[in-house]
DNA sequence: GGCGTAAATTAACCTGTGTCATCACGATTG
DNA sequence: CAATCGTGATGACACAGGTTAATTTACGCC
């Protein structure tokens, strides 16, 4: 069940049983990446696209300096590249950030999918919006939070996706990223983050480390970060348990 | 022919005469709003979408202490919240800044495109892409470019998106816009705003008055900016008659 | 188990942008 | 015609975050 993750919690979107095979079969490989590895790169013409199964990888912009803004992080369960299907190039790189396992899609089947499951067709165009939405938090967080809030923002969206994603359990979760990540992500320098992560020590909302982030106080944290949930479209009261609730999504 | 702006010079969708007329057909009201009016409301059911025609429109996500963050400003063709079709609900509001004519398109119709025309339904896909490449690129401008670079990015990429759509010839343009929509979309101060305004008009760059833009320098502009304009996957040169280039997009 | 390198930490100083306040101008309205 | 309001312009000052540089810590590797 390598798409067990993909779309999980999502408001309106519960895959059906053969549509979730469907997606199954249309996986072409596993692979295992290293971390901090390039798997696409701005402006080349693609032909598959990747789930994310394991780790967490990034896209990013490069500016003129040498500098990059990430425009987003990717947690297990994400469609990284889908928007790759019906745009082909892309305008960001892509590359892992720890090492990650990831399913090879083609778009060929993509392209199948489309023609004969609509219902399906929409809900990956339903993740693509996901991604969007939270494209527009990282504008509000850059445009209108200062260096504590950015961090606290990010801090709690990332826990309430790695929730979703089974991988938190809302106080603490592990993450691949180092300081001067966030820096790409908050628009800062490290050096400032440096001081954002003591303040937030020492205000006792979170430590953050490497390897382990440990949120002490979520609603502080949140309330700091204006972080509001909906975005996420993520509802983790939904049940899991396939043939429950099998809503329409009109 | 209301849809004629839609999806214009954009690379590899281009409408089929069949397509667009059942774009036409779906269009179920033609309205004029006044300026500065919304349209929809972050977190209210929707059932339908707008096709903006003429005039300008903004997305934004307001903040706790009543300042606002612009997520996207739209020009005419743009199909502005198309996004609500997957979506349902949204997550920030959407209102006019100038007065503005528009073509509502009621879900069921698209629900019927989705299961009748699996092509076109993959470019209203694209379509909504492209608006999450836009966000990126305001990522990066938030996250990496002082405030003239700012400023200079936003008025190189709309001068882009209006020469698309026929409202530029790549120098001159009118766009409603007032200078604490530039401090919105930019995420700084008017007062900032106006400074950095001063300052391309002293090195003869630009001149911004919110009934005209006049750019002096495009080159420079636009190198000021680092606006690389690839992400929004225009390509002028494309022949506009609609039979000269039916090409596939796979 | 020491070595080498990447990451984290901290300090001193500097600057871009915010804040606050005031004024000018034009359009609208009573 | 005065009053009001939205918009633009500008100056003085404050401060959040950048810059630079040095030091410490963590960790993979021979």
């Amino acid at each position: 069940m390598f798409t067990e993750r993909f779309l999980r919690h999502r408001r309106g979107v519960h895959l059906e049983i053969e549509e979730r095979a469907r997606l199954e079969t249309a996986i072409g490989e596993i692979k295992t990446l290293p971390p901090r590895t390039n798997v696409v790169v701005a402006g080349e013409e693609l032909s598959q696209s990747i789930l994310l199964l394991e780790g967490f990888m990034s896209r990013y912009i490069d500016d003129r300096n040498g500098l990059r803004q990430l425009v987003a992080v990717h947690v297990p369960g994400d469609f990284v590249d889908l928007h790759a299907f019906p745009l082909k190039i892309l305008d960001h790189d892509v590359a892992t950030m720890t090492a990650a396992t990831v399913a090879i899609v083609p778009h060929s089947e993509l392209e199948a999918i489309t023609h004969d499951l609509p219902a399906l067709s929409r809900k990956l165009w339903f993740s693509t919006l996901i991604d969007a939405a939270i494209h527009r938090a990282w504008l509000f967080r850059l445009g209108r939070l200062d260096a504590v809030g950015r961090v606290a923002h990010f801090i709690s969206e990332t826990n309430v996706r790695l929730m979703s994603a089974g991988l938190s359990d809302g106080r603490r979760f592990a993450l691949g990223l180092i300081q001067s990540d966030l820096a790409e992500i908050c628009g800062l320098t490290n050096v400032h983050i440096n001081r954002v992560l003591r303040q937030l020590r020492e205000e006792r909302l979170c430590v953050f480390r490497s390897s382990l982030v440990e949120i002490l106080n979520p609603e502080k944290l949140a309330a700091v970060g204006q972080f509001n949930p909906a975005y996420l479209y993520i509802d983790l009261q939904s049940a899991e348990a396939p043939s429950s609730c099998p809503r329409p999504i009109t």
